[in-house]
This record gives structure tokens, sequence and C-alpha cells, in this order.
DNA sequence: TGATGCTTTACGGGAACCCGTAAAAATCAG
DNA sequence: CTGATTTTTACGGGTTCCCGTAAAGCATCA
């Protein structure tokens, strides 16, 4: 099994449990920190000092307070990471539930295991740091599952773009001229009266209100 | 200090952490759940064999799954648990941050403290265990001081109704009617309109759009 | 090339919404 | 009760939005 493993967690909770569950696993030598920033230097002295770590396991959302921060989040944090060390074995851990986001730690991020704070994620991060031990990665079934429930609507880029403007204020009049600008393509007044009328049909909505809501939620704008 | 405890929380790692908690206090008869009926039931068999609880550590949000329950969130419970046993002492651990859901919590449902599940909780949850046993409320500074940030508008009730109505589909010419069938005073299409531009004026958005969002995400609809 | 089907665009009438003004109603002080 | 102030309502013209229809663009295939 890992024998050093950095826990990046601003949750006091969260972090004395994962501890536990580490040691659990008899896992002797794990760092815990609150920051980000901290658990960048830890990482970078270890480096330096010939013994780095073999694992990071972090959370994706740090909240800020007095004390002010170069990196603020988790995703910021592996980016980070990825340049000084790319072999780091990297595990989220997070209550963060939206497929969308999970896929892009994969596919963008390239993390090996995500874990999602729920009913038995104790278990699921040994299952998970078992798993990345033997070169597994590690993505818990209910989240697949959420993309194919997720799949009630597509969304295109265009339709993404198109709710992104009219929550930042955008008249629908105005939009074409955004979407000319930004090269994406279907941009007449009708082409975005089509697609805002197909995406609130398909999600049983009626007006743009319910619409921008629904999309904020699931973290598409 | 007190004896005995129940825990209701749904996530194995904070129900973990709480317990840890419990253990620094030297309080050694704390049980633990992980569902609300679960919770309902061992409160009935402690009475029953008289020897009831003294704290109710409890979530808000618990997650569904395969299990059907009765009683499926935090407020439910302590609903039920007032009805069977008024002077059992209940903390609420939570992520929410909202001033609106904590306050109601107070005021609505008579809890004795509330901790926030965030960078230095298992500090706060001793503290407000210490401040609960000597007869004390315990509301973290944290949240108060976001009450008084969040005044920069102060939302009415017809504010609120108006937000809804518009987030559930209804036309803006047709919530004058709604709002009469509800006995809302200021209820003509003039004010309707003059009340959103004040609260997009003063919250510096121009579209009803960003005002859904805002409410939803703040909780108030 | 030209016929065919699909997507995108253009346009126009009507509904909903925005905004300013003025009347009506409610509130309040003297 | 009267007059002044504020709040609420009523109304109208201009803009934006909704929605249906028709034309234009574009790829496919005989």
């Amino acid at each position: 099994m890992f024998k050093k493993i950095l826990i990046a967690e601003d949750h006091q909770s969260s972090n004395i449990s994962v501890q536990k569950t580490l040691q659990d696993l008899t896992i002797d030598n794990a760092d815990y920190v609150y920051y980000c920033d901290h658990a960048f230097s830890w990482l970078k002295n270890a480096i330096r000092d010939q013994d780095p770590y073999e694992v990071l396991i972090t959370d994706l959302s740090f909240e800020e307070d007095n004390t002010i921060q170069q990196i603020t989040n988790g995703i910021d944090l592996i980016k980070a990471t990825r340049a000084i060390q790319p072999d780091l074995k990297v595990i989220v851990f997070s209550v963060e539930s939206r497929p969308s986001i999970i896929d892009d730690l994969f596919k963008v991020h390239g993390i090996d295991g995500y874990v999602r704070k729920a009913r038995h994620d104790a278990d699921h991060l040994k299952e998970a740091l078992r798993a990345v031990y033997n070169h597994k990665s590690y993505q818990p079934s209910d989240v697949k599952q959420s993309i194919r429930d997720k799949n009630s609507y597509e969304f295109t880029t265009v339709d993404i773009a198109i709710v992104s403007l009219l929550y930042q204020g955008e008249l629908q009049k105005n939009i074409p001229q955004c979407l000319k600008r930004r090269n994406i393509k279907p941009s007449s007044l009708s082409s975005v009266e089509k697609r805002l009328n197909l995406m609130k049909e398909t999600l049983g909505f009626t007006k743009n209100e319910q619409l921008a809501v629904y999309c904020k939620e699931k973290g598409l704008i």
C-alpha cells in the first residue's frame, strides 16, 4: 500500500475522518493541511528533499477566510501540482455530484480517483486507494448512473453560450452579434429562439428564468 | 458533560469525525445512525426504556438511496422528535450557510446549537456541546456576520412571491391575479413591475433571469 | 446538373414586457 | 376633518420577445 500521502481538505471534520481512514489502512505517513497553498508547499518541499508524496487526496472547494491564498481551489491545486510532479496520484474527495464537473476532472485534469462525500464515503475512499494502488482509476458507480440520468437534454455549445449570455444580462436580440463575435455557428436570432424553445420544451419549462436557474444549478453556465 | 448522545448523519466521514470529537470530550455513550428513521426509532426506544437521549446532533440533508424512508431530512426529524421529547437538546451540524435557513432553525424549530461544516467545525462542535450543556444556545459568529452581509437588499413578502411565481413559470401579466388570490397587498401590474425593477437595480441586474438565479441560490424561493 | 431533404436565416404580426406619467387611494400630521 | 405626502393603481406608447411561415443556404445522391 501507499506510504506517503498528503491530505488537502479545509473542513476539519472531513480531514479528521480521512486521517482515520488512512490509519485503518495502516498508512502512518499521512500529512494533512487545511489550505491549498500549504499543500503545494509540502509537495514542493517533499520533492526537494527527494522524498515525494505518492498520493494527494484533495477537496475541490476551499472556503475563503482572512488568510489570503494564491491557490484557492482543488482544481488549481491539481494544475499547479501537475507542473512539478506529473506522476503524483490524485484522488478528489468532494461533495460535487454533477457529472459534467466530475468528467472534466478525469478527462481534462487526469485525476486517478473520485470519491463523493456521501453515505459510504469512508469505505469508498479505502476502495479508491486500493484501486489506484493497483494502477486502476476509481469512479463510483452512482456517478456513472447520474451521467445517464442527466441525458434528459444534451446541451450543445450554442445552447450553453446562449443561456450564459442571457444570464450575463444580454438582451436576446443582441445575442446573435455576441455569437458571431465568438464564431459560434448558428447565430441568427431565429436560431437563438429555436434553441431556447427546444431547451425549455424538453425540460418542461415555459420561461427563461426557469432555464437559467436549471443551468446554473447543473453547473453548465 | 452530557452522557448519552445520538448522532444522525448520513455521510460516513462526517459521522466518524463527530464520533471522534465526542470521544475527545470523553463522551463514551454516543450512538450513531445514518438515516432519520433510525434516529427516530432509537430516540423512541430510549424513552420507552426510560433512559432518553440528552442531545441529538443531526445533519439537515440526508441523501435518498434505495431504502425508502419516512423522515427524509433533518428538519422533519426535529419536528417529529419535538412531539415525543420536547426537552431534547438539538444541535444541527450542516453545510448550510444561508442565514434565512439557519435563523428559521432557531426561531421556528427551537434548536439549541448550529455548527456549520467548515474549517474549524470539529472545534466548534466541542464549543457548541459545552455551551448547550451550560444552557446557552450556540451560533457561530460568522453566521451572524453573513446576516449583515446579506442586507444588500431586504426582500419583502411581495418580492419573494413575485420571483417565486416567475420561477414557477407564471407570466408577469398574470402575477397580479395570483397575488390577489393569496391576499398579498400591492398586487397591481405596476407594482409588480416596480418591485422587479427595484430588486434588479439594487442588485445590479438587468434581466429577470439573473434575479431568479440569485434568489434561488440564496434559498429565498 | 438538378432534385431532395435538412438546417439556417429572414421577416412580420401579435403578445408580453418596459417605462414614464398621471390619477386614485391610503397614510399621516395638525 | 383637511391638506400634504406617500403608496398604489391605471393607462399608453415604444421595445423586446414569441411564433409561424417562407425563403435561402448546404449537403447528399442519382
